[in-house]
Formats: C-alpha cells, structure tokens, sequence
DNA sequence: CCTACCGATCGGTAGG
DNA sequence: CCTACCGATCGGTAGG
C-alpha cells in the first residue's frame, strides 16, 4: 500500500501560513525569518521547506489564498444582484468585515507583494485588476454619465479609504466595524452621488 | 583654524537621500542595499556611512525631514486662518499636491517606519498623530455635534483616501493633480457635512 | 577614498 | 521505492 499524505497535512499548512501571517504582518516579509515562523507554530524549518519550496512560494501561497477570497466574495454579492447601491455595501462590508486573520492577510497582500518576483506577482495583480474593475462597474450603473476617465480614480479613492482601515482600525474600541462599515458607505455614496453631469 | 565642513556636504547628503528614497520606494528599505545606495549616487559605502552611522540613520533623516515639511505645511494652512472647509481643501491639496521627490517619501514614511526600533518610531508617530488631530479638529468645527468618537474614524477615513492616492495615481494620465484634489475634496465633504446628529 | 575583511545571519539543502 | 520528516550544516551575502 502505498504511503499517503499524512492526514493533518492540511492543518500543518494552516499553522504555517497562520504563523507565517503573524511575523510578515507585523515584522514585514523580508524580515521575517524562516527559523521563527517555524518556532511559532512548533514545526522545524526542514518542515516548512517540505510544504513550501521557497520563502517566496509560502509567501504567494498567503495572498493567492487571499485573493482567491476577496474575489469570490465579491463575485458573490454581484450575484445576488439587487439595485447598485445594495450590491456596493456588500463590497464595502467584504472589505470591512474581516476576521483577524484574514486582516493580517490583507495588510501583507498590500504591503509585500512587491518582494516577490515580478513573475510571481502577476497572477495576484491581475486578481486585484478583477476586483477594481468590478467596482469600477457599479459606480458606473450607479451614476453614469461622469466623464469616463474618473470612474477609476473614484475607484480607488474608495478601495484606498477600505484599505487603510487596516492600519488604524482597533475593533476593540467605541466604534464597531458594522458602524464603521456603515459610515464609509455612506459617506462614499453620498459625496459620489452628488457629483453630477 | 579648525577644519569646517564640505561645502558641498549638504548637496552630498541631499544626493545619498534622494538615491535611497528611490531604492526603499521600489524595493522596500530591508531589501535596499547600502552598496546599491552609494553607486546610484555616485558615492562609495564608506562616504554613506560618513554621513549616516547606520542604515537606520539614514531611513529616520528621510522620515524625519519629510514629516517635518507635513506637519509645517498643514500648521500653515491653519495659520492662514478662514472657514474650516477652506483650511480642510488647504490640507487635502498639502497631501495631493505634492512633488516626485515627496511622494517618495510619503510612501517610504508609511511603509517602513515599522522597520525602525521602537526608540526611534517614537518622535515620528508624535508628528503624525499631531497632523491628524489638527485634521480632527477641523471635521469637529465643521460638523459639531456627531457623537465624540466618530471624529477620528473620519479623519482616519479621508487620510487613507489621500494616502492611498500615492499607490495607484499616475499624473500623466487623463486626471491632473488639482483636479483629483478638487474629486476627493468635494467627495469627502458632501459625504461628511450629509452626516446629522 | 577604497578595499579588504569581520561577525553575524539566513535561505535553502544533504544524508539518513 | 516512496513520502514525511529531522539534526546539522553549507554557500553566499549583508551591514558595518
């Protein structure tokens, strides 16, 4: 009988990509060493090597995950269909609602992508194109007539405002990311369906 | 007599910063090589480390410089005095107008301030949290009355917009800088001022 | 001003 | 012969 993939091979790759998250994010990804992510999830470094050739591929291997993520969700809500505006909070909330773990991912698929090679890189771009595009779409539907040229720009003023959330936002305080949720959509809608022909 | 400095020491260290802005915006700052520094502005790793003790050194001078100009910028603006939702399009044009040069830097001072020891953060995250509670401040005299804690989410909330503006605007494009500037500005506003108790 | 070189470090690999 | 690992260590490189 021939031997088959150990049976936790999956939860060993969680823990790695789950330690893995915690140093890049916090350390950045050139920092991070590859001896203490395997310290912080009780694994060698021979270990990890078995699940990801390279540093890079372990790397990649995070945000495609991530990605994969994002757009499914995304291409969830515009599924659903309803009115622009309905499907446009449900891409707010995707960004906004996150689990701690999927925010760390988030905040390494922003900031570390660049020190993979521009091969590796590529595929996850085009992902992110996907996702702006979509959006880029909905603004469209919901206020059509601008001059075409600014449709991305209010794109990304948008993805940009989502963004950066991650960097200061502490779910722990006053506000709650439903509230804070709420109060980016609105004051998205309200500024961007105020600009007029 | 004692022996004075170069006269062109100040030139020289312009140089080795506007070499190592450009090599830490593209590659991050652990990935920027001190060797790399020096050839991209004609000066060898010794004369680096003339002028900076330490790699470390040289990222805080960027930072540093460049938070200072901010900060100055938008203390400026205020001192100029008028309506707030003047003084607020004043703060909006200090960070989207702004030059090659600093743009680099702005996005140097976001990225890799967490590449610095702790000690060193310190006095910078200082001059930034003064820059948003000056912006705060505005928001609360423009639109008194929103509940206390909402203020520094949407302070938070139109400085990611502008800070995210450095990953993806391009001026050669079709929108200008003072035309974005206006789009974000009105955006914000609209949206903001749409908020009641 | 340059180069030789150090102490330390790190991604990746070989043998079993 | 395969796969899933471990202890040990090498080649190359970085800041200083």
């Amino acid at each position: 009988m021939p031997r088959v993939r150990a049976e936790d091979y999956d939860d060993k790759m969680r823990a790695i990509l789950d330690a893995a998250a915690g140093l890049f994010a916090t350390t950045g990804y050139p920092s991070a060493k590859m001896l203490d992510i395997a310290k912080a999830c009780g694994a060698t470094k021979s270990m990890l090597y078995h699940y990801f050739p390279t540093k890079d591929d372990l790397l990649f291997a995070m945000i495609d995950e991530h990605m994969n993520g994002v757009l499914a969700a995304v291409e969830q809500v515009c599924a659903e269909g309803g009115p622009a505006k309905q499907r446009l909070l449900g891409f707010v909330q995707v960004y906004t609602q996150k689990s701690a773990q999927s925010r760390r991912r988030h905040v390494i698929a922003m900031n570390d992508l660049k020190f993979l090679p521009r091969k590796m890189q590529l595929p996850l771009l085009e992902r992110e194109v996907k996702v702006t595009n979509i959006l880029a779409d909905m603004l469209r539907e919901m206020n059509p007539g601008l001059p075409d040229e600014v449709y991305k720009p209010y794109t990304m003023l948008l993805i940009g405002m989502l963004n950066w959330i991650d960097t200061w936002y502490r779910p722990t305080g006053k506000v709650k990311a439903p509230e804070l949720c709420e109060r980016a959509y609105r004051l998205f809608v309200r500024g961007f369906m105020a600009e007029k022909t």
